[in-house]
DNA sequence: ACGGTGACGAGAT
DNA sequence: TATCTCGCCACCG
């Protein structure tokens, strides 16, 4: 498929994750059919334009932490955002998947 | 065309 | 468990 139809259904899936939960770049790449873009996928949510308002934030990489260095200072949007949601970090900067990953993607 | 980069991940050590 | 290595692929200069 096109580059620019691959985005788009990234997209779509992200829109889908409910608060409070996330998924991984690489599930994200594998539901599309597509299992070793994970890459393209953080691409695709690099290059989201704003006005899409997509949930990006609860997009994490495979060991549960955040991959983005979109800070404001030493502070991650990214994590901030989650932590709005009720997800806990532990002391390593890490979330815990078993607990809240989606799988209804 | 080409090599470097990165919001990744799996396997080896 | 932590770190390293390598494959992956879109984008950019």
């Amino acid at each position: 498929m096109a580059v620019s139809e691959f985005f788009q259904r990234v997209y779509e899936m992200v829109a889908r994750i409910p608060r409070g939960k996330v998924v991984t770049y690489g599930q994200i790449a594998a539901a599309l059919g597509a299992p070793r873009q994970a890459r393209t996928v953080g691409w695709a949510l690099h290059s989201a334009p704003e006005w899409l308002d997509i949930p990006w934030h609860r997009v994490v990489n495979r060991s549960g932490g955040i991959s983005t260095r979109h800070t404001i200072g030493e502070l991650s949007i990214q994590r901030g955002l989650l932590e709005d949601e009720g997800i806990v970090f532990n002391e390593d900067g890490r979330l815990d998947l078993k607990r809240y990953r989606w799988a209804g993607i």
